[in-house]
DNA sequence: AAAGCGTGGTA
DNA sequence: TTACCAAGCTT
């Protein structure tokens, strides 16, 4: 890839002084616990959690996994149902699966330490080149800009660059610009520390950047035009497509049926309420049950939901069946599945709520 | 290079 | 309601 200049990075080198000064004299009132001991693991898992992912939601997920995964042995070891059980509701679950696999990886290959090394980093599965470089900094101290959505917003008002924020070269750029200026040590993570402050408590996006409490304010050439509005700039995203489905919430007795979602794809691996695509009626349902062979005894309507995904749109009717008995060929497993069908299983529902990873798309249907 | 991959907060 | 988008990575 071939890295293009950062126009107007000579403001670089002053932003970081000043920024790394900013960072330095006020105290932390953010309360972000895995600032406390920044240990290669725990920096590993703050910032696996923490990619396209608020802080305040980060907090408590990350408290019960440390609790739950101490160390990079127990992650490798880790019973894959529990694991998904810890991610529930976080999203973006191939963070998980990634976190066991480099575990994995760590303890066979680098004698259960993370690596020092920035390519050895990348080379996991999971990490890419900010989350390397926020390890390298954090726990390490490398000199490496941590680049994020945070330092692509800053850059581009500072330097009233109108470069393209959504490309990955726009990326590269602003992270080869910076490094010169980077400190080693303690103040490597600090200075990635002030970015991430600035960008999440005064450089807001979407809106109006808080620039009278900017320490950078001086140096800021979209401030000194009056633009502040104007940057960054970014390519919209491609449009949510919009689908129907029809989730069925079937019990039988203190029974209710999941089944496992495909392994790769959309919400890999976790479980589900079986559904199909369209919005059905009762009397569809009913017919559908029944030729599948269920003694269907009750279809009583559950409140709509619409659920939104990064890419897509989830509009979703809900039924709640009751039938008599669990016994029953296959139902829907071959339903718009390409891998081996998925039959259903038959859980009580506190087995349901302490041991199988349900989404939030399929959360709203879970019984009382 | 662009699209796939979750969820929740905010304006 | 809609739109944006957050401490991104993988393919």
């Amino acid at each position: 890839m071939k890295i293009l200049p950062w126009t107007g990075d000579s403001i670089f080198p002053a932003l970081c002084n000043t920024l790394l000064a900013w960072r330095k004299s006020a105290p932390d009132t953010r309360d972000l616990p895995w600032r406390d001991e920044p240990t290669p693991y725990h920096v590993w898992i703050s910032e696996i959690m923490l990619q396209q992912t608020r802080a305040a939601v980060v907090r408590s997920y990350y408290l019960r996994f440390l609790e739950a995964l101490p160390s990079v042995r127990a992650l490798a070891a880790v019973d894959d149902d529990a694991l998904m059980k810890l991610w529930q509701g976080l999203g973006y679950y191939s963070r998980a699966r990634n976190l066991k696999r480099a575990a994995q990886a760590i303890v066979t290959e680098h004698g259960g330490d993370l690596p020092r090394d920035f390519d050895e980093l990348l080379a996991l599965p999971g990490i890419g080149r900010y989350t390397a470089s926020a390890i390298a900094s954090f726990a390490y101290g490398q000199p490496r800009p941590a680049v994020d959505g945070n330092f692509l917003r800053i850059a581009a008002r500072i330097t009233a660059n109108s470069i393209d924020i959504a490309k990955d070269t726009s990326k590269r750029a602003l992270e080869a610009a910076l490094a010169p200026s980077y400190p080693t040590g303690r103040d490597a993570g600090l200075l990635n520390e002030a970015f991430m402050d600035l960008g999440a408590t005064v450089c807001l996006p979407n809106g109006v950047p808080l620039c009278h409490a900017c320490p950078a304010a001086q140096l800021c050439l979209a401030h000194d035009r009056g633009t502040e509005q104007d940057y960054p700039v970014k390519t919209a995203l491609k449009a949510r497509r919009k689908e129907r489905r029809t989730v069925l919430l079937l019990s039988c007795g203190e029974k209710i049926a999941i089944r496992k979602r495909p392994a790769r794809g959309l919400l890999a691996g976790l479980w589900e309420y079986p559904n199909l695509e369209g919005k059905l009626s009762q009397r569809a349902v009913r017919a559908l049950l029944e030729s599948e062979g269920f003694d269907v005894r009750d279809i009583v309507p559950l409140p709509s939901a619409r659920h939104i995904f990064s890419h897509i749109e989830w509009e979703l009717t809900g039924w709640a069946v009751t039938v008599a008995d669990t016994n029953e060929p296959p139902l829907m497993a071959a339903e718009d599945r390409t891998d081996a069908p998925a039959s259903l299983l038959w859980v009580r529902r506190a087995e349901l709520a302490d041991t199988y990873s349900i989404p939030t798309a399929f959360g709203y249907f879970t019984p009382q």
